[in-house]
DNA sequence: GCAGTTGCTGACCGATCGGTCAATTACCGT
DNA sequence: ACGGTAATTGACCGATCGGTCAGCAACTGC
């Protein structure tokens, strides 16, 4: 009788927890957020927490894994593959699907990633950031190449959860709304990453 | 005697205890910050820090002021003046080097803006980020409009700080480097913020 | 009926949190 | 020499932190 999945009235316990937990570490912080916290909205007890993951770094490390597998597993895909134009695209478009799918997740240890730095998880994160951002923008880049890339990668998370902050009402969560963002965010994204088209750059640096 | 401005070898305790403050707020996340670490890493006791600002809090307001206040001040210097090119492209210096001089500050309530959305001055805070979302892209803006400013405001504010992070080596602390990021960053967020020159933009809108 | 497992909980632990307070030291003008 | 103020500190407070542990239901297989 309890194998009903298409009844998801009740999702099994330690993915409630790890959704709520989520929510709460991409708004309140990984540090500004208690075990406790997690355990009265997501309607347990603290030692349920517990029980369901050893630590409360384990609950974090669960939380973030799949969304920083799959990034390396679509960065991986795409260095080993000739670095064709349309692989380049290939890859933004992955990159760009991963960012609506774990916006949260992402904006976790993007924003955070600095403060967790010796959290496992978060580490394997950032070296994966650093892998992507060699093949970017590899070591003779500009320094504004460079910049490009990063305001591209930090924009993107930060945007992507922002109206979580002030309601600009564009990330509201129907998800009808991603259909609209992916294209601007591909078009946006690949602007900041390609060295501007064509068009004469007025000389206003000075 | 002490009256030696020439030798800056010693700053006023509270000074010292602010810049810590910043750069542990910044780096660690203001709950992810105690006034234990701020006291050991400036050299003091927690009963001195205290003694020079009343709460933990009213040290994170001593700190944010300055830099939203300034913030504030180039916004409406912007909207005050007719709408044209040159006090458009005004304001965008104006902010390019508040993000330059206010690093530290900016990042702090861009990426903790949710969670201290209750500290008054983090609320000026959010508050002043939502005008000058309004003056840049009011209501009647597309989807990627929107998204262009968000991305040029959470990218400006995370990468000035990312190498803190990982060692892009951009914002390393030398003051030369800014007179080199400074004209790309009024180029990128330029480029972000004008709906892109003159070249044919493909209706991947749609 | 009964041992075993699973899920969940309250009681409890040491550590640390932000914050208060009284005492101490150093320096000031007089 | 003396009173006053500014600066600093350790001792201490209640609350909360992450985490441990023993127990308690409920559902199994036998």
């Amino acid at each position: 009788m309890p194998a009903e999945p298409s009844v998801p009235a009740r999702a099994k316990p330690s993915d409630e927890l790890q959704a709520v937990a989520l929510e709460q570490f991409a708004t309140r912080g990984f540090s500004g957020t208690s075990l406790q916290q997690i355990a009265d909205v997501a309607g347990y007890s603290k030692s349920s927490v517990l029980y369901h993951f050893s630590s409360k770094e384990a609950l974090l490390d669960a939380v973030l894994t799949p969304a920083i597998d799959e990034f390396g597993r679509i960065l991986d895909a795409w260095i080993s593959d000739a670095s064709t134009d349309a692989a380049r695209q290939a890859f933004l478009e992955a990159f760009v699907d991963l960012l609506l799918r774990y916006r949260l997740e992402v904006h976790t240890f993007i924003s955070q990633g600095q403060s967790l730095e010796d959290v496992p998880v978060v580490a394997r994160a950032n070296a994966t950031i650093l892998r992507m951002a060699e093949a970017v923008c590899p070591p003779e880049s500009s320094v504004e190449d460079r910049l490009r890339f990063g305001i591209a990668l930090g924009g993107a998370a930060y945007t992507l959860t922002a109206d979580l902050t002030f309601g600009s009402g564009m990330t509201t969560d129907d998800a009808a709304s991603d259909v609209e963002l992916r294209p601007a965010l591909v078009h946006i994204i690949s602007e900041l990453l390609s060295p501007v088209p064509a068009h004469a750059v007025p000389a206003s640096t000075r």
